[in-house]
DNA sequence: TTGAAAGCGTTACCAC
DNA sequence: GTGGTAACGCTTTCAA
């Protein structure tokens, strides 16, 4: 049988409340019994059964971590970013894939409550809030996490979604681009990057082109990039740059581009968003807007433990700023162009 | 504060005992009062504290997974189809990374056995295999997944490594290649393949070729591809084809190839293994050895559960068969290449 | 068909 | 400094 802290304390010759207090460090015990105590601990390979003295109010040291989809590499790093800090900080993470499914979010929420968890750390859509209301009302700590947030009052870390659309635009603007198509879903990030998007062609005087459409493939972003870029090729007026709102949009662009023959990027300019992994494996290697991954990782998982341990009085949003990274997958406009 | 169990008896004038059983659908009760307090548990908006039923040795539905990276596709992939099998069947997942580090696998073991997990699946490293003994002398659940195993016994899925690599050498073998370098990491799985890959080329008496070291870079597959290619390019008796033991280090050896000036295939043929996402995304299209990522997830998380619940008397392996998928990145050897 | 009570492995309060 | 003991929220026998 599991070794418990009777064991110990009879293997010791003390009480069940001395073992404990030497467990945590707490109270007055005598170096020579905490000596002793610790001895026999090792001996009987003895460590402390977590659900017990979370069952006493102690934390479980667990987070819930709601993610749309692992595979997804904007997901996996920042998941993987995440986990890192809650393992220095001494938590673990319950990984919960929910596709975007708010049947799936709500399970997972359930679930994860009866377990006591710490917290829960979002990255799904929720674009039902009704949800994140409750747990809040519940006094269960939340933090939103690269997702622009709703009216009300809630924790987060998340990118200047708006300005990075507006970087982006910048960034085309500048090498010359006045035709310029989006690839986007109908989610709060990607409607935030696209208004950014206008707000800068606007002052251009220029618009997007009018082919654009959200699109509603979900389940692969690929061939959702693909085929949003195969209806701006056929259409008439084709755009010289493509704004795909996250990289594996992007590298679909890329794909069905040169398939049609063109060459990137002197027959079109392709701008990613995420700065993930993939961005250096295509060819060309893309130029996109960084997320911080990294940061925002730490950062979601440091204010989730300040919320946890009480240090934070009031609700508090951390916004981190995009950033471009130029590579190969744009160029200045090349006149030659037009007569495509 | 949290309603628990005794709210909903007092509110439903029946004792703990009788909640308890509707809760879990056990003992002889009227429907009468099963209706009715099925009605408060909803009213009150009651979920039981699985902490507690855990403490009294029911299961806490929780299984650790211990994987080397999460941005590895490869890894993520497998997480992804693990953490998906297990909520079809009830459970969570706990996810941990690693880095093949066994300082940090053991302290996640260790803090998951405080927090009785249900059982650990194992894709990590582990090439010490005393802490998996450990596990196993405990009488905790262990599967491990996606890498060869020990000597001893042990439940495991995995594909079959030596296969995967004889496919691959046949394949380019077929295609002609008679000098063929290889890039791998000095990993079990590696070996393996790289153990059937020389059985296929020495039964025609071919063999690698002499630049091959295993890679030491362990941080960054790509750039250790990268590394590999160089070497063999600036080499004499240059090969022809190059067999990556994963997909990211087909995409460094692709990158650095092109970077050479080289054509991929019609100047090099690169295949690679694992069949992950980045096999289509890169250009061309990679050639690889397939893993049957969501079968083995799958596999895994069945075999699990039947070993928590008691129906494996004898430990079982599990011993998927890799397969090749045809891309762009292969072609038959060009003669006009040999004066290279 | 229902309920009382013992126990799961801790923590924390209060005596000693 | 140390120990007894009442919680924590649940499951499970055993009586009624």
């Amino acid at each position: 049988m599991k070794v418990t802290i009777y064991d110990v304390a009879k293997a010791a010759n003390v009480s069940i409340a001395t073992v404990s207090k030497v467990i945590n460090n707490t109270g007055n015990i005598s170096d020579k019994t905490r000596q002793k105590v610790k001895r026999i601990m090792k001996e009987l390979d003895y460590y402390p059964n977590m659900l017990a003295s979370a069952l006493m109010g102690k934390q479980t040291k667990t987070i819930g971590l709601l993610i749309p989809d692992l595979v997804n590499p904007f997901f996996s790093e920042l998941a993987r970013r995440i986990e890192d800090r809650g393992h220095e900080l001494g938590y673990n993470i319950v990984i919960c894939n929910t596709d975007y499914d708010s049947a799936k979010e709500n399970k997972y929420l359930l679930l994860l409550k009866q377990k006591r968890v710490d917290g829960f750390i979002l990255a799904s859509g929720f674009e039902d809030l009704k949800k994140v209301e409750e747990l809040i009302k519940e006094e269960i700590p939340v933090v939103i996490v690269a997702r622009d947030f709703p009216m009300f009052s809630v924790n987060a870390v998340a990118i200047d979604d708006f300005m990075g659309g507006y970087v982006a635009a910048n960034h085309l603007i500048e090498l010359g681009h006045q035709n310029m198509g989006v690839v986007a879903r109908d989610l709060w990030s990607n409607r935030e990057r696209l208004r950014g998007f206008h707000y800068a062609l606007e002052s251009h005087g220029l618009q997007i082109n009018k082919n654009f459409d959200f699109i509603k493939d979900i389940n692969d972003h690929i061939k959702a990039g693909r085929h949003m870029t195969e209806k701006y090729l056929t259409g008439d007026n084709r755009p010289t740059a493509i704004f795909a709102c996250n990289d594996l949009l992007a590298a679909g662009v890329i794909q069905m581009a040169k398939e049609w023959g063109l060459q990137i990027p002197e027959d079109l300019s392709v701008i990613g968003f995420d700065n993930t992994s993939i961005a250096t494996v295509i060819d060309p290697p893309l130029t996109t807007v960084a997320q911080p991954i990294e940061s925002m990782g730490r950062e979601v998982m440091d204010l989730m433990v300040s919320i946890i341990n009480g240090e934070k009085e009031e609700k508090s949003r951390v916004t981190l700023l995009p950033s471009l990274v130029t590579r190969k997958s744009t160029q200045a406009l090349n006149v030659a162009c037009k007569t495509n």
